[in-house]
DNA sequence: CCCCGTCTGTGAGCCGCATTACCTATCATG
DNA sequence: CATGATAGGTAATGCGGCTCACAGACGGGG
């Protein structure tokens, strides 16, 4: 079976944490206070931080970690997608999370287990930066507001990991698509000639990797919804014409 | 649809939180001692974090909070079993977890949204104790290791919720089952006459709704697992006659 | 330009499981 | 002892979605 994710593996890779800086110090900071994670944080403390902060570039389909991965780091996106899967034995993708600017995703064992089996995969270029744990737990100590806001982040993952589990269990694949696309709506929506548009070049693979379906499912079930005029597909790019409609699937 | 839960609410409530106290204060520290939360801290610090927190007891049934409830609180298990579960809109319910002994959850904003459309009902009858937002607030100023341990624990429970949504997607209910009870048999397990023995009352639905599917196939399954002298259930009690054959099922 | 790899669309067959419909057993209660 | 409520068992039926098998479309590179 060829996946095209998972064959990426063997493409490009993460450049070494130690790389020269891409870009100024100020501009540095500036992509530090959009990162939730600081929020409240003022210049200075921001500069202090962004001095220790390693950053690296990570090409399209690029694993940012992985399981085998051994080196425990907590890793902050500053630009571009990075998209979280676990992967079964026989091959088989599931899509937990599409990570933009500003989330996070740690592998360190005193975070818990929260990556263990989790693969986590550029979309886009994207510009990460990592900490150590003991980096993180200096971090803490000095700025309690940074662990409130881990707290904060991991509740919202919680909570959006468990309502899908219900989606999981009791709604049809139809369903499932439309509360899907919804999100990405909301997301990553922005207007298009007709309707609005999801800022995302996605695939009918990866799109059915996100909600547990085969690709052959997703296509009939695009095709169903392509005929009663509330979604449109051409190459890789979602347009969602009627949106009412499609909350009314998503809602049940 | 009769759900027996679900008619539970209508049954015994939670206690007033100001109620007086069921322990001596030498108690309430030695429970508090055996809380994840507070680990690594001293005699002297939890008798004073005693001496604020409120206990309540909930009776079997009784909903510790519910998503209607809006005081909020980050509510610690101390003595008990809570479940936790989802309701659909047609009257569906998916259980997401089981707290016991020294487990939190919490229903406040900064929380994130963690327990949105979240209840929680006592499946034993639980004792309970739980802090205002302001009262965390300043108890992780105090003490960091409070937020880190709330951080190790969200970071778990976000794991296992993660893990189990790739179980939802791609295995069959005799798997999803197996899994259950494996997971089931490590925190409850206990030896019985033959086999191993989970210490919990579990009726048919009950386990249906931790797996997602119907009172009907869970009974199916149970049959077809009897036939083969993997597991054993009478009223109400589930005992596991092969565990290595159950994680080979479990594992694929 | 053509070719080849990736992506998309569709149909046939099959099976897992939800649903519906009963029936029995057990137990508490009047 | 009769009654009703709750739990457990099983079988018939229908359908959603997975698998398998192709065939067309598209796009980038030699």
């Amino acid at each position: 079976m060829l996946r095209r994710f998972f064959d990426r593996q063997t493409g490009p890779r993460m450049e070494p944490p130690t790389g020269p800086p891409l870009t100024e110090d100020e501009l540095k900071i500036g992509l530090l206070r959009e990162v939730d994670l600081f929020a409240g944080m003022t210049a200075a403390q921001l500069r202090e931080i962004s001095q220790t902060l390693p950053m690296q570039t990570c090409l399209v389909g690029g694993l940012v970690t992985s399981p085998g991965d051994d080196d425990e780091r907590l890793y902050i996106v500053k630009r571009g997608r990075v998209r979280l899967y676990r992967l079964t034995p026989d091959g088989k993708q599931l899509t937990l999370e599409i990570l933009d600017k500003g989330r996070i995703v740690g592998r360190m064992s005193w975070l818990g287990q929260e990556l263990a089996d989790v693969y986590a995969e550029a979309v886009e270029e994207a510009l990460i930066c990592s900490f150590t744990p003991n980096e993180l737990q200096r971090l803490i100590d000095r700025f309690p507001s940074v662990g409130v806001n881990i707290i904060r982040y991991l509740s919202d993952r919680l909570a959006s990991s468990e309502r899908e589990r219900e989606v999981m269990a009791f709604r049809s694949v139809e369903q499932r698509l439309a509360s899907r696309l919804v999100e990405l709506l909301d997301r990553f929506g922005q207007p298009a000639e007709i309707g609005m548009g999801i800022d995302a070049r996605l695939t009918q693979q990866e799109l059915a990797d996100m909600i547990g379906t085969s690709r052959e499912t997703l296509a009939t079930t695009i095709s169903s919804l392509r005929e009663r005029r509330i979604v449109e597909m051409q190459n890789q790019r979602v347009v969602i014409l009627d949106v009412d409609a499609l909350r009314g699937l998503a809602e049940r």
